[in-house]
DNA sequence: CGCCCCACTGACCTCAAGGTAAGTACGCAC
DNA sequence: GTGCGTACTTACCTTGAGGTCAGTGGGGCG
């Protein structure tokens, strides 16, 4: 939503996932679907204020779905959509990369 | 370099890949080996100083190799490690999700 | 009565990533 | 001798993402 004319897909995708938060919100939704207070406590560190934000942001790229249950104290639930999944599939390489990655970085540490 | 105590895997290879222009340097550079003015032109936008810079952090993460050839107008050339190499693969899934959601974006705007 | 929890919203502030522009040292061309 | 191209470095400035904190409205609980 910054760059529209985009250089390649990659660029594309780096769009929607830029955000501090973001990776982490839909690792978080691929395990489960969350009510908003569960995903505050599931992504440690993250404020309230960015972490709504992230989450509209995520659900206008059609990524999220929110479900609001209109009940005496508010309940709101969320999870991941079809293009969610699939952008969750995705990644799913890179984080197998990066899963080695931290392998090494572990191992050179107990090394130093 | 930011984070350390990752999360997951996911969390891990972001944090390489952090970077306005990282992964559109690691596109060019997996077409071809290139000199820092080749990449300038490559990749349209970046100013000299950032380049460098993720260059450099870049090359500290072990993704891409700088060779410096000793002659009269300078010569350096940057090229993808192995680990890079393997980066760049890991994002070609991710890569071709975004590439659908180009495609589906601009089908959206012929549309609309 | 006061406080917490739910799911937010809005005002304000900070800080670091990135942009801008100039400088460096050398050679070639005009 | 003026200017361009090579590959940078440095100082300075801007911008916006994200952090902090306070407020909202109602219900349950002690």
């Amino acid at each position: 939503m910054g760059n529209q004319p985009y250089v390649c897909g990659l660029d594309a995708a780096v769009d929607v996932i830029d955000g501090k938060w973001k990776v982490l919100i839909i690792w978080a939704l691929n395990h489960q679907r969350c009510r908003f207070g569960e995903l505050r406590r599931l992504v440690p560190g993250v404020s309230e204020k960015v972490l709504t934000q992230q989450l509209r942001e995520l659900e206008a790229d059609g990524i999220v779905h929110r479900e609001i249950y209109d009940v005496k104290p508010p309940k709101v639930e969320y999870s991941l959509t079809g293009l969610g999944d699939e952008l969750n599939t995705a990644l799913g390489p890179l984080g197998a990369w990066g899963k080695r990655r931290m392998a090494a970085l572990e191992e050179a540490a107990g090394q130093g």
